[in-house]
DNA sequence: CTGAAAGCGCTTACAG
DNA sequence: CTGAAAGCGCTTACAG
């Protein structure tokens, strides 16, 4: 742990003032040729690196985008993190994540570590801070969010229609002739799972189907709660030859749960679910799913936090939700 | 955007020194009651918050703790980012990750940007790094290494025993009455990947069986690479009925060559795999595979580390791959 | 107990 | 082109 070079060290070393390795280092000011050589041999025969936080402290920027994540596990989040990664590229940026866990608190105080870390911009994922709380941090600092849309800061919001998404799904099904159709909500108190719900039961409506209450069961996003969830529906008395899903997770506990009862997918159940996670394609049957591009949100939420760093006019962009067919739905045959 | 209050606003509006608010936010140093109390106020008032950066160059202690990981995405990694996390705590220490997925260049410059940020000290996830260039490291920054064992720092290592977790993967096959059992390998440039193979190997030979050339396959650790693999085992005159393969993730698509031929599992083959990944629980049939406590081991990487940044001494833990045994084999029927 | 000063490792006007 | 100085926002001996 030898004590790091600095670059007095390297300024005595070539002879030069410390103003002129900085300069060197920075390469925006002219330096007589010979003293750059000088400086440029002494950095790489000492290996020197030049301290980012130093130098952050003297540029007023940090070099650091905040991102505040709901998980550090799931691979949900893990392709965001990708995406934003691959986003952030060449760019003097690197991510610092904080782990809000879905809690309220611990989002603040993730915030409050990302803002004494003095960060020069933030991408929220998801989460529960109020709309109100957004936009006072967009006050105050670049900031883009995704996976929601938050009234008055909307270009700065990166989402997929789940209203859409539930449609398109339970649309699916119905195209398919399935007119028993059952839903697997996420947790209700969050919006996405609201509004897949909101989709389910629009294209429901749409096709002159009634919603039947013994069909629709909530689950909250993991495998566990999709197993128990099909288990509650298997138990009571009204059938199903189909289930909408509200995400892969969730559908996989699902489609254990079947299986567990020999019930086959799709012969006898079709599964359609949300996301199109990163595995989803390897399930058994490779699942149908609704296809919520994260890694490019992800990409996207970087590119756009990176104009507004750069003072440059923000390109909006949208997404869509996008049904991906697979083998877990099917016709239905009588 | 609003530039943010320094300890020298704090210290006008409450008429001390900045050297004042400096002690009442450290507080290791006794401060009159008032002031104290005044310094207390206007911090709340403003909201202010110390620039972490600022103090970490003081304190010449970051405060953060760099992880080079070979993935961002993986479920695999992403496990341990939490288990590192929650080994981090409440401790002054915050992760920052970078990517050096597999690539040894990329690894490098992982390594050099966060050597640039003067991280305290460091977490390695696998990689293909010399242990020569780990060596290194070490001498320079208080360094853990998880998923290998690097001679002379072995007490900065955590990892499994992946010779005998594929020695008992294969084992509860045999024990299982099988005898002919193929083998889905790694990528072989992977230290870990070998050592797999090698258990598998030593198993097999434990109990007199022949290892077939016919019946091993090379991977690298992706689905994709998994369902190749079995394509390939098909495709060939050797007959088997099970195979131990060297990830869940491979096992995925190993299942699904399977399904599409429209053989059971386990009924017709018997699968084994490696790592009890997020989520193989919920396999249809749940996976029966070797559990590598990674949340657990990322944990302990991260408490290792505290340690040495503490200057304790450490205490080096071992930790063990165990069969777990769900429903993807079974007993050989004939 | 407390302020002024020096220092952490850089950058960047300023003056030459 | 280049050095000395001031400054980024803190901490921490030092002197009182």
């Amino acid at each position: 742990m030898a004590k790091p070079i600095t670059i007095h060290d390297i300024a005595r070393e070539a002879g030069v003032s410390p103003s002129t390795v900085s300069r060197v280092l920075n390469g925006n000011v002219p330096v007589a040729e010979e003293k750059r050589a000088a400086v440029l041999a002494v950095i790489t025969k000492r290996n020197y690196q030049p301290s980012a936080v130093a130098q952050g402290l003297a540029r007023g920027r940090a070099g650091v985008v905040g991102v505040l994540t709901q998980s550090m596990s799931s691979p949900f989040y893990g392709e965001i993190f990708s995406g934003i990664e691959q986003g952030l590229g060449e760019s003097p940026y690197h991510p610092m994540f904080a782990n809000g866990n879905w809690r309220a608190e611990e989002e603040l105080a993730a915030l409050n570590l990302l803002s004494q870390r003095r960060v020069d911009g933030l991408i929220v994922l998801w989460g529960t801070l109020s709309d109100e709380q957004l936009r006072r941090v967009a006050a105050e600092t670049p900031l883009v969010v995704m996976g929601r849309s938050v009234a008055g800061i909307e270009r700065q919001c990166l989402h997929i229609n789940d209203v859409r998404g539930g449609y398109d799904a339970t649309r699916y099904l119905i195209d398919l002739g399935h007119r028993r159709i059952a839903h697997i909500t996420g947790l209700l108190a969050q919006q996405d799972a609201r509004d897949r719900y909101q989709g389910y039961l629009k294209a429901l409506e749409d096709s002159g189907l009634p919603a039947d209450p013994q069909l629709i069961v909530e689950g909250d996003f993991t495998e566990q709660s999709g197993l128990l969830a099909m288990q509650a529906l298997l138990s009571r008395s009204s059938r199903f030859t189909a289930v909408f899903v509200a995400n892969d997770q969730m559908a996989y506990g699902a489609r254990l749960a079947l299986y567990r009862q020999g019930i086959r997918v799709p012969e006898d159940i079709s599964l359609v679910g949300f996301d199109d996670q990163l595995g989803t394609a390897y399930t058994t049957p490779p699942l149908t799913t609704i296809r919520q591009p994260v890694a490019d949100m992800g990409r996207a939420a970087a590119q756009v936090l990176r104009q507004m760093l750069d003072g440059q006019p923000i390109t909006p962009r949208t997404f869509e939700a996008k049904l991906v067919i697979r083998e877990s739905a099917v016709m239905l045959r009588i």
